[in-house]
DNA sequence: TTTATATATTGCAATATTACGATTAATAAG
DNA sequence: CTTATTAATCGTAATATTGCAATATATAAA
């Protein structure tokens, strides 16, 4: 008891489940959304930026390259990390795929 | 400690994530694909259908419910859900505006 | 009124998530 | 080599989520 039951779903929507987890933290929204206004990337200027603790930065960015959904270069002694422009896209489909199931208006109750 | 620090986002971004969250979980995606491909809405057949208990899935509609994403009328002694299209194309829109404000491939790490 | 059916709520127990300080690791600068 | 600087990891505490059995509620049927 107290534990997501995977066996019971599709693959496809555990999967959908465990990326669209990812957007459920404002933390993570606001590191993407700080990474898509920034022309520039950025490594610890997030911390000065959103005001949690480094290390709480650094493991929600870890969650964030966990579903591919940013990268991380090293440069120097800091890490500059972007968008990972496929994974976007591919997260684009996946969510609009799904909205758009809903086609016309079936207002059933 | 343990606790997220909403204070420290805006309440877009709390909003938008609070929402999310509701992707976030499997039974609820199924539960949402459930009520999108079948014509006439439901009540406890979800119960049959995911295996999980009836009060679990009881559990993750009221979420659903707590969203708008889905509204559910008393018919009888069983209640029938469905899809809140409003809100449906409202998250459509959210997730579309987010997922737009990449634009062009700037690769910079 | 009694009984059956359907759903919501309550009360746990197990696990996951969030956050932070402290420590570690790795590179850069002196 | 020593010292900053930056980011990752570890350990821990607080809280949230998930799931189920048991119970409560509410309507329908007899």
């Amino acid at each position: 008891m107290g534990v997501t039951r995977s066996d019971l779903f599709t693959e496809k929507q555990n999967g959908f489940a465990q990326v669209a987890k990812v957007f459920g933290h404002p933390a993570r929204l606001a590191i993407l959304e700080f990474l898509l206004k920034s022309n520039s990337c950025i490594c610890g200027d997030l911390v000065e930026e959103l005001g949690l603790a480094q290390s709480t930065i650094s493991q929600h960015l870890k969650e964030l390259k966990n579903v591919d959904i940013i990268k991380g270069n090293i440069e120097g002694t800091s890490v500059c990390y972007c968008i990972n422009e496929e994974k976007w896209y591919e997260m684009k489909m996946i969510f609009n795929e799904l909205f758009d199931r809903y086609p016309n208006p079936k207002d059933c109750c």
